[in-house]
DNA sequence: CCATTATCTACCGACAATATCATTATTTAATCA
DNA sequence: CCATTAAATAATGATATAAGTAATAGATAATGG
């Protein structure tokens, strides 16, 4: 077996751990194995333990636990759950009923805020209304941090608590020993040992619960334990020989717990100095001795960054600080420190008391000052109120709570700022959406919530410094802390279940494995952002004023009006109603005149330190933001399997390829920042740069019969639009541009991380949203690597070829591309000494920043004499020539698409678009001839650029539709061709391409169209248990008639509340049942699933309007038609994904720099080489694996005993008429198995309509059968038979001969 | 004058209408078509007994029918002594059927094959063949030669087109353009109440309000919903534009402003004033009336004369409006 | 149950209708035994 | 005091809103007789 993958090993002193892994990562790359590695305690899931730790459903939870046994396998090779339309779903994914999820936000924030009067009277409500559920979702982590807001306090209520105590063990709950470690805690913080000791002895007779277990609660600070000595020795006294069994376990407890400390930090450094780590990691500070992260601090860029922190008290340190803190600093201090900006101004300008240089000071600060100043008394105000609310007003118990979680003065400026940060998103000119602004403003609350939560409970020193730490990435390291963590969790709280409020899907308890135990902290639902969100946004439109110079109508002088900054209203989209929230536009003037560098929050912005590399599912990237490996949004399903995923240790090899892409140190490329900040200062449009538009642009004129024809006003009014359309889009890109030039501006001469995670499909994106290398052109031509690499004579070779690729001559060899870039030195010369003002020939180019970029490099190389040894930072791209056919034709052997996208060697790269674009010319011109006007406008004109999206996402199944839709873009864009024409020349166009394409993937195409019919089958698939309990097939056994029949008992015992999820099995509308999305594994272990439901939006009463809001808990059915159609592209991409992360790996562990856009690959252009070869190696290694045939045989076991609908034509005796299933284009070729549940059918409903278990009375019976008697005389040659067929699939295409390793010979392959 | 006219339009049935004139394609439901001839001489009937009509004015006039459909009202229309009838059909099979009629009316009935719902057909009928010679600029009467009639159609198509002769009247373009047009329409139910809602019901809305403040209405005859196909319960309305708008703003800002306070039309109108546009409210001060009342002008508790105040808008609030925000 | 009619138009990054009224469902108050 | 009923309130579902369809076309899901 090859190594590729395997770090280098530095020395023997590796310890078993890694080397286990390192074997993991092997075996999962290159080969479908079974998995041995887990331990089968790893089996035992934490939420299935939750089930059942409630005695009142353990019938309930056992059958279904039984009964999902043997679907829920996730120590298999595949993560497998059950279908969400089974009862087990919920359970097992944890995911709450609509109202739960609100409530236990709100009985959290009660908790928090440590008024438990309003948290007991929700926790009442919860029983009382919500019972049946409370006994499958309320855990017992609820409930011991609920005990422990009695106790928490400085004035503990421990009878209280105890009396709950009692309560809720009644309700079924199963205390566990953090539970006894609260009430106990509030026992022993009265000094009432005695009954502390009662319990304590309570729990040993009647509990498993092991006193050590009580004792290193991590509710128990180390003073609380340390009281367990006095009750020790107060209680000295008995003799019952119980009680001094009890007192000697206790002490030995006690005294375990605080020594653990020192213990702790001893494990941690041995664990990880034991791996790879060249150096040991010494427990405490300083650790950043040897750690250069950033450069020394008076670089310009710091300044800035320092600056944001210098308003702080202790910021006489900021210049001293560590990076590592100053990163933390960032991430945590930043609405302190736009806050304390805003103080300073008013202080310094009070202070100098000179009204001249007031006038100097951002007018905006002022009047941001002037609005948190006449805010916070409302908001004061507010939470007297709600707090005063005994009864009624349901709106404010909602959210009340909740904003006493922060400072007002906090929860003022997250107002301020987020409203201002919001100007003119969402397409609304001059302002925004209000559902956008309550659910963000709600979402920036919570994070800020998180932040300062996990501020207050965090020490989780150890853990960030070994993160921290890691230049090394690997899962040794990734593995040692997930192990000192749960070691650790015992003494301190850790950030589990703070899940990134970015998903409003949650899992109400992720109890990760182990001992640990995590605080309780529930996300919140977007319900409940919105409505937080809207308390606060209403209350600043109410305060926030601004002064505008005005007249008295009446007496004409001038005074100076105050007048709302924002107002509330509404605009009509297509006759609906849609909220928004305006800016007033002296606010818009004044906001349009401010640098935007104060509303970005560094949470937003790239690392200035290594990521923290990926640890979970959820547990990565930004030192204190909790952030996912993986956008998920509103998908409970997504998120299960990732869990189930993460927690079994199968995506360890994907997190470490996105640790590998946060690891690429970038800097602003100093040179072309200077080039962009001229540009952007010209105001003129330069390369992707628009114009700034300083007088409003011309109207049309009016036509004359605009008055009396509405036919022509209505067109005028069209003009007016568009031009308008056009000038909000030219601004809105410029603010856009000026987000980016701030962001580099921040991050001059200073490096940065961007840290990465994905989409569903595996594809990696840096998290931070504005200034990254996925960016246009502009963001990519100013960044470029921080570290340098001497060129050598290939890296020389190479950036001359990326410097011709980048101007767009990348169609030729690569020598004839050198040749290009040698040829037009005097060019790039000129480019570089005038930028502005020379021949500005990179203006010209297909990329032009990039280019200017590469210019700077290949002329400071051709410069420097000696071009060999110059120190390049510059990124040489490699890209995938059509990549998505590259794994097309890889998948199928295709020998000729192999051949066409230079999967096998050419003397010069193939290039499918170029050749259909001929083709279509050819086509064209002929056509012309004849005398077709639109082939005569289009003579010529055909491009590469024209058709390319066409020809990539035919074989993702793109429509006519689409097609002449992307290829109209395209004609748009040209300046010679008249835009009342454009239509109609797509549509010509679009079909003259089909034409062309023909047969010409018919490989990759046979390959998408198993795709699509598998999925389709899929989609439309339903488990063989909702048809046994719809009475549609029989039980396999009476027993499992008899588990289900109690279960309905249950049921029907519950409120009535819950009879809508019992929902009927109709055959009239198939789609409601169809509740299974397609799900698979790519090679790296990733499960993916595709998230396609109906979409259940529901209106959210907030207190400026009602919102419009995705029902998170829903079951959905999927949308059968864009599962199937989806997935296609989603596999290849998946696979393109799988691809890029594995190299990634392969180039790290081979030092190489590495960057990537999912299919264009990037490194330093003396490493190109290497890279090439790795991507080769990587490529080959990944299709060596027989991944479509895994593919199918992971769908045949995850979908074993699926059933589809299927109806087949009959002959009067009731055989049928052919043997293939119409339901599917395919199955032609399929010979489907008569399977005896087929037969079954048959025998139960002949020919008749479903027998639905709805009790037919006689006369539709009868109705019924005289219909049918009809029918079948009416067409007595045709009978057809409903069966639910067990879901098959269809064979595989057959596979080509090609031979994969041939990439490895392939030059042009990525090029 | 002329002999005792008794044209009938041949009327399918039900079936056969379905099968024959459902149209596709162009409008997504089916157009609604009168359908019984007694049912549209009775409403004719009505209709010459409320405008009182005397046979001379009728000989002066021209009728443009919209939407003849079968020919029902055409034909009643005609019977009714009626010499010139363009009827506006856009579509081939009531052409035909109205083709019949034509020739049996002795070319006093005139199908065209023009759309009512196209703005460009009211450009076309200024031309000196059809309504040409009775342009009438003259808004102190109405003007003596024209009758605009027709059958709206039950689709948000009809909506729109009602809306639009509304807001037509107030601006004078389109038909309006060319004088002071009484109208006659055969409108479905559901717009009907929308079109004429009172002040403080749920049917009261943007269409109310403008109608309201441009023109007289008088619903003149009901039809059964047996009479429509496909059926539907109809009202023959007769609308005279007056002849001074009671809307004094700009006839944009009139419209946002009224788009922006139904948004919720329970509210009171001090509330929604502030949705027009930062510090809006300040134009409360300058109202005459209490600005408490509801948008829809609902009653409860609030004083007749108040509600006068509310209901000639055009006078008051947006005249005030608009004198706030053209200020320099 | 079949024929007509409405709804899509490759995927991902990046999200978002709302007011009002009628009808149930649930809670609270009230009344009564 | 409880049970029962009446009244009040909350939750849920349905519907209207604006106002020129843009242009085109082929499969498939949804609906209605």
């Amino acid at each position: 077996m090859s190594l590729p993958l395997v770090r280098q090993a530095t020395a023997g002193s590796r310890n078993l751990l890694s080397l286990r892994h390192s074997k993991l990562c092997l075996g999962h790359v290159h080969r479908r194995q079974p998995t041995i590695l887990y331990s089968d305690a790893r089996s035992h899931l934490p939420l299935t333990r939750m089930i059942s730790t409630s005695p009142l459903t353990s019938s309930t939870a056992t059958a279904s636990s039984q009964h999902q046994s043997s679907d829920l396998s996730s120590d298999g090779k595949h993560i497998i759950l059950p279908n969400p339309s089974r009862p087990g779903f919920n359970q097992t994914a944890g995911v709450l009923p609509s109202g739960i999820s609100e409530q236990f936000a709100i009985l959290n924030a009660c908790i928090q805020s440590g008024t438990m009067v309003r948290a007991e009277r929700v926790m009442n409500e919860l029983y009382r209304n919500r019972s049946e559920e409370m006994k499958v979702f309320m855990d017992v982590q609820v409930v011991n941090a609920f005990l422990n807001g009695f106790v928490q306090g400085a004035k503990p209520l421990p009878n209280d608590c105890m009396a709950w105590f009692d309560r809720l063990v009644s309700y079924g709950i199963t205390p566990d020993a953090n539970t006894y470690a609260v009430v106990v805690k509030g026992f022993l913080k009265l000094g009432s040992y005695h009954t502390a000791r009662m319990l304590l002895q309570d729990m040993r007779k009647n509990t498993n619960i092991q006193m050590l277990d009580v004792v290193k609660s991590s509710f128990l600070a180390p003073e609380e334990v340390a009281t367990f000595h006095q009750l020790i020795s107060q209680s000295q006294s008995s003799t019952q020989q119980e009680v001094q069994e009890l007192l000697h376990e206790l002490e030995v407890a006690a005294n375990n717990v605080l020594d653990k400390d020192a213990m702790n930090t001893v494990t941690s450094a041995s664990l990880a100095s034991s791996d790879t780590t060249p150096h040991a990691i010494p427990s405490h500070p300083p650790i950043y001795e040897n750690v250069p992260e950033a450069k020394p601090m008076d670089a310009i860029g710091v300044r800035f960054l320092q600056e944001q922190l210098s308003a702080l008290q202790n910021s006489s340190d900021a210049l001293k600080m560590d990076p590592f803190d100053l990163q933390m600093a960032l991430e945590q201090q930043g609405y302190e420190v736009a806050l304390q900006k805003l103080v300073h101004m008013r202080e310094a300008s009070k202070e100098r008391g000179d009204t001249l240089n007031a006038l100097h000071l951002s007018p905006l600060k002022k009047i941001m000052w002037d609005w948190h100043e006449k805010m916070i008394p409302l908001l004061r105000e507010e939470i007297v109120n709600c707090a005063d609310v005994v009864g009624r007003n349901t709106e404010r118990r909602a959210y009340g709570p909740f904003l006493s979680l922060l400072p007002v003065e906090k929860l003022s400026i997250i107002t301020i700022l987020e409203l201002l940060r919001l100007h003119n998103s969402s397409g609304i000119a001059d302002g925004m959406k209000t559902a956008r602004a309550v659910i963000d403003v709600g979402k920036a609350v919570e994070m800020e919530y998180n932040a300062t939560y996990l501020k207050r409970t965090n020490k989780m020193g150890e853990i960030q410094n070994m993160a921290s730490y890691g230049k090394q990435i690997s899962l040794a390291v990734r593995k040692a802390s997930i192990q000192q963590q749960e070691a650790a969790a015992a003494t301190a709280t850790s950030l589990d279940s703070i899940d990134q409020p970015t998903s409003s899907t949650t899992l109400s308890t992720t109890q990760p494995s182990g001992q640990m135990t995590d605080p309780w902290n529930p996300v919140w639902p977007n319900s409940i952002r919105a409505k937080v969100g809207s308390v606060l946004t209403s209350l600043l439109i109410d305060s926030a004023k601004i002064p505008v110079p005005s007249y008295n109508p009446d007496t004409g002088e001038k005074i100076t009006e105050h007048i709302p900054a924002f107002f509330h209203t509404y605009q009509y989209v297509r006759g609906k109603r849609v909220g928004i929230i305006k800016f007033s536009d002296q606010l818009t003037m004044l906001v349009s005149k401010e640098p935007l560098r104060d509303t970005l929050h560094p949470r937003l912005m790239p690392m200035i330190v290594h990521p923290r590399p990926w640890l979970r599912y959820n547990d990565g990237g930004y030192l204190s933001a909790k952030s996912m490996c993986m956008r998920i949004k509103d998908s409970p399903e997504q998120l299960m399997y990732l869990y189930k995923a993460s927690e079994n240790s199968k995506i360890d090899n994907v997190l470490k390829g996105l640790d590998v892409l946060g690891s690429t140190k970038w800097r602003v490329n100093k040179q072309v920042f200077d080039v962009v900040l001229e540009a952007w200062n010209s105001g003129e449009a330069i390369a992707d740069i628009p114009p700034s538009i300083t007088e409003p642009m011309v109207l049309p004129e009016k036509p004359a019969d605009y008055d009396t024809d509405p036919k022509a006003k209505f067109n005028w009014v069209n003009k007016v639009k568009e031009i308008q359309n056009l000038e909000k889009n030219y601004h809105s890109l410029r603010c856009d541009v000026n987000y980016k030039v701030e962001t580099a501006r921040a991050f001059l001469n200073l490096p940065m991380y961007f840290p990465h995670n994905m989409d569903f499909r595996g594809r990696a994106y840096p998290i931070p949203p504005t200034l990254n290398h996925l960016g246009n052109d502009l963001c990519r031509g100013l960044l470029c690597f921080d570290e340098a690499k001497p060129l050598g004579e290939r890296g020389w070779r190479w950036l001359r070829i990326h410097m011709a690729n980048l101007y767009g001559y990348d169609k030729h060899s690569f020598s004839e591309r050198e040749n290009f870039t040698m040829e037009n030195m005097d060019n790039i010369l000129d480019s570089v000494d005038n930028p502005m003002t020379g021949r500005k020939w990179w203006l010209e180019a297909e990329s032009p920043w990039q280019c200017l970029s590469a210019c700077y490099e290949v002329a400071a190389a051709y410069r420097s004499g000696n071009p060999l040894e110059f120190e390049s930072r510059l990124p040489i791209h490699q890209d995938g020539t059509c990549n998505g056919l590259q794994h097309y034709a890889a998948l199928g052997g295709d020998l000729a698409g192999a051949r066409a996208v230079n999967l096998s060697p050419g003397d010069r790269p193939a290039d499918v678009y170029t050749g259909v674009a001929d083709m279509v010319n050819s086509l064209v011109e002929k056509e012309a001839k004849e005398g077709n006007a639109d082939a005569q406008m289009l003579m010529g004109k055909i491009s590469r650029k024209v058709v390319k999206q066409t020809v990539m996402t035919n074989v993702y199944g793109v429509t006519f539709i689409g097609a002449r839709a992307q290829i109209e873009n395209r004609l748009k864009e040209r300046d010679d061709i008249p835009p009342e024409r454009v239509y109609a020349l797509s549509s010509y166009l679009a079909k003259k391409v089909f034409s062309s394409l023909g047969e010409m993937f018919n490989g990759a195409r046979n390959i998408q169209d198993w795709l699509t019919d598998s999925a389709r089958r899929i989609a439309r698939s339903v488990p063989k248990e909702t048809l046994q309990e719809n009475g549609i097939l029989p039980f396999d056994s009476p027993e499992q008639e008899q588990r289900f029949l109690t279960r309905v008992e249950k049921e029907k015992a519950k409120s009535k509340r819950l009879k809508k999820s019992n929902k009927t099995f109709s055959a009239r509308n198939p789609s409601a049942n169809q509740m299974s999305s397609v799900i698979w594994t790519t090679p790296l272990g990733l499960p993916i699933v595709q998230p396609y439901r109906r979409t259940g939006k529901k209106q959210v009463t907030t207190l400026l309007q009602t919102v419009f809001i995705e029902d998170p808990d829903a079951s959905k059915p999927v949308n059968a038609m864009k599962q199937s159609t989806a997935f296609p592209p989603n596999f290849i991409h998946s696979l393109d994904a799988t691809h890029m992360l594995m190299s990634a790996v392969a180039c790290y562990e081979k030092g190489l720099t590495f960057a990537s856009v999912h299919d264009s690959y990037w490194t330093h252009a003396n490493c190109v080489d290497d890279m090439n070869m790795v991507i080769r190696d990587q490529f080959i290694a990944l299709h060596s694996q027989p991944i479509m045939e895994n593919l199918y045989e992971e769908f045949k076991e995850r979908y074993r005993n699926y059933r589809i609908p299927n109806s087949s034509e009959v002959d009067k005796s009731g055989q049928p008429v052919s043997k293939a299933t119409p339901s599917s284009p395919i199955a032609t070729t399929t010979t489907t198995p008569v399977s005896p549940i087929s037969a079954e059918n048959e025998a139960l409903f002949g020919l008749v309509d479903t027998p639905l278990e709805e009790g037919d009375d006689d006369d539709e019976d009868e109705l019924g059968s005289t219909l049918l008697d009809q029918e079948i005389k009416a067409s007595s040659s045709r009978k057809y038979k409903y069966t639910w067929d067990e879901l098959t699939f269809a064979p595989l295409p057959k596979k080509g001969d090609f031979d994969i390793n041939e990439v490895k010979e392939s030059d042009y392959f990525f090029h | 004058m002329s002999s005792i006219r008794s044209l009938v339009p041949k009327i399918p049935s039900m079936a056969t209408w379905n099968k024959a004139f459902r149209i596709k394609g162009a409008l997504k439901v089916p157009r609604c078509t009168l359908a019984d001839s007694l049912t549209a001489e009775n409403g004719f009937k009505k209709l010459k007994d409320y405008t009182k009509w005397s046979q001379a004015e009728m000989d002066q006039m021209t009728v443009v029918e919209i939407n003849p459909g079968l020919g029902a009202w055409t034909s009643a229309l005609y019977n009714g002594g009626f010499n010139k009838i363009y009827s506006l059909e856009p579509t081939v099979p009531y052409l035909k059927q109205l083709e019949v009629l034509a020739e049996q009316s002795q070319g006093a009935i005139i199908p065209l094959k023009k759309d009512g719902y196209d703005w460009q057909t009211y450009v076309e009928l200024k031309d000196p063949e059809y309504l040409g010679p009775y342009i009438n600029p003259d808004w102190s009467q109405v003007n003596p030669n024209i009758l605009f009639t027709g059958t709206l159609p039950k689709s948000s198509k009809g909506e729109q087109l009602l809306a639009q002769f509304a807001t037509c009247i107030v601006n004078k373009m389109a038909l309006h353009s060319m004088g002071r047009i009484q109208m006659a329409l055969w409108i479905p139910d559901q717009l009907y109440q929308k079109f004429t809602g009172p002040p403080g019901t749920n049917a009261r809305c943007k269409m109310s309000v403008v109608t309201e403040a441009c023109a007289d209405i008088e619903v003149i005859y009901s039809a059964e919903p047996g009479a429509v196909y496909p059926y539907a319960p109809y009202h023959l309305v007769h609308i005279v534009p007056i002849p001074k708008m009671k809307i004094k703003a700009e006839w944009d800002v009139f419209e946002y402003v009224l788009k922006h306070i139904f948004v919720m039309q329970k509210q009171p109108l001090s509330k929604m004033v502030r949705t027009l546009g930062p510090g809006a409210d300040i134009i409360l001060k300058r109202l005459d009336f209490d600005p408490s009342i509801a948008v829809d002008g609902n009653k409860e508790g609030i004083s007749e004369e108040l509600l006068l105040k509310w209901r000639t808008l055009g006078n008051s609030l947006l005249l005030t409006i608009l004198t706030i925000y053209t200020l320099p």
